[in-house]
DNA sequence: CCTTGTGGTTCATTATTTGAACCGTTATTT
DNA sequence: AAATAACGGTTCAAATAATGAACCACAAGG
């Protein structure tokens, strides 16, 4: 791998973590030379990337991804152009909406609107979401071109919990169903208790750029009022992606 | 420099730009070959953050920047707790108001207020403040440690309009009036037409890490005006770094 | 006071980055 | 429509930068 491409993993690497870590941790956590890291570190931390605390000289994420994040949003307002969407779906579904986006060869959440009830599924922002193993991941996969569907399911998929879908056959089942709805369920492929319908927001070249997903719990979830939750969801999506792309050509 | 260095300020470079640019091009303003440029691109494109377009083939600011954003503002909600600060700055100065954060080298803009007036100063959020020439980046200077300021001022200063103080002298006896007052005051230092007051936000071991900025026309500045706006900045900045410092240890 | 851990550094060895010259394609220019 | 110039992208020997074992100095714990 490119010594850049290993200064980016890196940085993911301390982006996953949620507290500051210290260099030993870090060179052992990233199996990296100590030195090395220290030297990755050292050039993130020149570009803001990576902040070191002043006493307990540990670790962890910089402020200069808010800079470049401010950047990009204000040339491709994908969050403020979805975000009435996302509220709009959470309240008339009465549970928490999320939305995510491709990016760096995952999805990951960049949105959420909380349900206004009290028992809600919680969802982080910044997470990264399984293909395979969440509702928001396979809308995204099922209307990527095939191959780019094999290349994803050629790997071992992981198991998140009893319910996943850890075979690929299996998988492809899910996805064929979600091309002919229009949405994606998952039934507790993630996380226990919960059940997720989502649909893909498309480019208009007709490629996915990302997901918007219902979560509820299961305690409210039966069959009849997921397909409906996803049907609304798919209208949301088509929604934005037509707001989003609408403005430029 | 090294090859993450190198990567990185490519980065940088792509995120001052506010439209693709191909490959040939930026390897021009970056001074670095094309291939290697190229072999940037492509291990920046892997993470996330740069993206290609699909026709035009020319590159961009990728989304990868917006999940660390969130991340690093999950820990830090730095621009959650000041932007009620920021807003009632705004209303009470009747001016644009700005924020910035130090990180990578330089003072940032990371959130504006616009004011309600018609006439008024508009601020471009992720623009980079220079140290000198800035109300910001006076305050943000003026109460550092004094070897610091010495390296800021040790390179020659640009100059950005007929008003910029580009000596390094000159500059000194602005930042001793800032920490005697608290506050910096820039006349058409960086924009013609434009007086700004500022004021850092210290951390608990006072030193600077971001700056509060109102930013008036000329046609409404007088001095009185500006100074008592100064110290309006200067309270609301204290306020900020309380609250957003007062939570953690 | 000895051990084990930490963050950080050194420098000969090694592996990666580099860039001139090269494609094939696509706009311009003549 | 031919010629030219510029584009994005690729190759591979030469040059350079990355690497990591061994090394500090220090702190905490036994």
């Amino acid at each position: 791998m490119s010594t850049i491409g290993k200064a980016l993993s890196l940085l993911d690497l301390i982006s996953e973590l949620d507290k500051d870590i210290g260099l030993s941790d870090l060179a052992r956590l990233s199996a990296l030379d100590k030195a090395t890291a220290r030297r990755f570190l050292v050039d993130l931390e020149r570009h803001g990337f990576v902040e070191q605390d002043e006493e307990t000289r540990r670790y962890r994420l910089g402020a200069a991804p808010v800079r470049l994040a401010r950047l990009r949003q204000a040339r491709f307002p994908f969050v403020a152009v979805a975000a009435p969407f996302v509220k709009a779906l959470a309240e008339e579904a009465g549970e928490t909406v999320h939305l995510s986006e491709f990016s760096g060869g995952r999805l990951s959440t960049i949105h959420v609107e909380d349900s206004a009830q009290a028992h809600r599924v919680i969802v982080d922002p910044g997470a990264v979401l399984p293909f395979h193993a969440t509702a928001s991941g396979l809308a995204y996969l099922a209307f990527l071109p095939p191959g780019e569907i094999d290349r994803a399911l050629a790997r071992p998929l992981e198991r998140f919990s009893a319910h996943t879908a850890t075979d690929a056959d299996a998988v492809r089942t899910l996805l064929r169903e979600t091309v002919e709805r229009g949405y994606s369920i998952s039934q507790q492929g993630f996380e226990i208790g919960v059940i997720s319908a989502a649909a893909p927001i498309l480019t208009p070249g007709g490629r996915p750029m990302g997901a918007l997903a219902v979560a509820a719990p299961t305690a409210r979830a039966d069959m009849a009022r997921m397909h409906e939750i996803g049907r609304k969801a798919a209208a949301a999506a088509r929604g934005i992606a037509e707001k989003y792309y609408g403005g430029r050509t």
